[in-house]
DNA sequence: AACATATCATAAGCGCGCATACTATTTAGC
DNA sequence: GCTAAATAGTATGCGCGCTTATGATATGTT
């Protein structure tokens, strides 16, 4: 017996794909304990520091900060107002639109979100450190998947009815 | 206004640790949609195949495949206990440990192991396809992370002990 | 103006990935 | 041989990532 399993790789454990999935897995636990201290869980961080970053004048709708953090909306949805209880993003109506809502971020979901953005950045450091020099190399690679993919967060993608026509 | 977010990064977006996880999201969802024609989830034909090529004399527990497959235990179990129901795997009683169990796959779960592993392969190789000559250099980063991180799949692990000390 | 279509936000629900805790057993130490 | 510690497996529960569906509103067409 021993591999009644055909494959194409001599180790079915190198394969790219379940590598790929495997490291994610890995680096999410290093995240998750990253921002633990802060109360935060990941993508509660990805879209508060999102939406730190894109705070501008021209209100932002929930749609446009899951488009832009490349999240889901019903998840952006939930955790929105997971975000909205601790007092570090809030949600007022929109001007124009009643079915929108405008997001804003409070003085300490600021404050929270650059705390937590420099330990992130500092373990996303230590995590990739292993590979050297040839980091920018692997950081470029996930580049050109994400453009193949259209998962760019910004531009890049919509257009819309492109598909299964 | 405009960056309330003081980031090392010029766009915050193309950070490696982002990138991979959206990278791996959408991965992910490949790889759901080439397995749902199988049905079959992701996790369940990672187990599903790992069994299928670790079948051997030696009777293999769950822990001993969670291992192999680099998988949470607690997820190996429901999940296993998912594929039993279907008919895909059986699950024994271990000759000399009374809280173990001893894992086998039937033959439909080695056919459609395989069935399903082809796709995989093909889709996987489609999704990495953009990356050119470029791929291979990709999955020596991915192993160099893994071998960091202690997920290697195999041996390289275990020991125990070694931490927290 | 009336109607069809699209969009924003959310409810409900499923499976993963993980943390915590518990039972039943095995193994180690004495 | 007897107790202490470790281990195999599982229940429970939480948040993510996603699918499907629904209500309210906006937009586009005639």
């Amino acid at each position: 017996m021993t591999g009644t399993l055909n494959t194409s790789y001599p180790d079915p454990n190198m394969s790219t794909g379940l590598m790929l999935w495997r490291v994610t897995n890995s680096w999410q636990r290093e995240i998750r304990a990253t921002l633990a201290p802060f109360g935060l869980t990941h993508v509660q961080f990805v879209l508060l520091a999102a939406l730190t970053a894109m705070d501008s004048e021209t209100p932002v709708t929930q749609r446009d900060l899951a488009e832009q953090a490349v999240t889901d909306p019903m998840m952006t949805s939930q955790v929105l107002r997971a975000l909205e209880e601790k007092d570090l993003v809030e949600r007022h109506p929109h001007p124009t639109d009643r079915r929108a809502r405008t997001l804003a971020v409070t003085p300490a979901g600021v404050a929270l979100a650059n705390r937590a953005n420099a330990a992130v950045e500092q373990a996303d450091h230590a995590y990739f450190f292993a590979l050297g020099r040839k980091r920018q190399d692997f950081t470029d690679c996930l580049a050109t998947l994400s453009a193949a993919a259209d998962i760019s967060g910004k531009n890049g993608s919509t257009s819309h009815r492109t598909e299964s026509a």
